[in-house]
DNA sequence: CTTGAACCTGACATCGATGTTAGATCCTAC
DNA sequence: GTAGGATCTAACATCGATGTCAGGTTCAAG
């Protein structure tokens, strides 16, 4: 498919499209005349690359963590360099405390969600 | 307690906390001198700062959330106007996506790390 | 062909919280 | 009073993903 359609299937703008494969997160096949052809897999893809984004990774590592999963279910197929391991592990814990931190304002929102709705029944 | 031991205490710069004053999230009594003097109850008002930010909230938008809720648990004080709990239900919805997304991405980050230790021993 | 939509590259703009620096003032301890 | 750490204001810088625009090329349908 092409970009229009790729974009179109994962609510993600042409823009970042481009702009991960320069970063090296995406890969294209080009027609003769030049332009992108992706294949049926990138669009699981590109949805793991965007809650990457969202998990606050940079695209640098995320370039380097896409290689050591198969882009259908996300499972390993590379195996991680050590020094990777480290820092996957370092974000897994940032991650969990986002986690802890989200669910705290959810709550918070909650409360004053809940105490407005009754108070006006 | 003046600007240097709250930021040490929550963990926020000294920048951020003059930030947050002056977009109207954090109010200081000033001593005869001009210098910021902050409650006990800045620690926890701060620190729930923060969160709504990592939630991503923008400022304004906390600005407007904090009237309604006390400092100390959260818990709702004055009550939101119909047009806030719109956009704070908005904001429930945009955390819990956030909070799923996470989820996955942890998931993912555990597969590939428990792949790399296994492959090693 | 030709036309219009889709795509290309490249450059510049944006947003918002935070970092950083400079120069001045305050506060505390001696 | 004075030295030095803490604080003040104000201005400018940063970061990274994304928006946007311009000018040119490709593709598909008539």
């Amino acid at each position: 498919m092409r970009i229009g359609e790729l974009a179109r299937r994962t609510g993600v703008s042409e823009r970042s499209l481009r702009y991960y494969e320069q970063q090296g997160l995406l890969v294209a096949e080009r027609t003769p005349g030049g332009q992108r052809e992706y294949p049926e897999q990138a669009v699981d893809r590109v949805i793991r690359i965007q809650e990457l984004f969202a998990a606050g990774l940079h695209s640098k590592k995320i370039a380097q963590l896409l290689p050591c999963m198969r882009d259908a279910d996300g499972g390993p197929s590379a195996v991680a360099t050590p020094r990777l391991v480290t820092d996957l592990v370092a974000e897994r814990a940032r991650i969990d405390r986002m986690i802890t931190d989200l669910v705290n304002s959810r709550d918070v929102l909650d409360e004053v969600i809940n105490a407005a709705s009754q108070a006006r029944g």
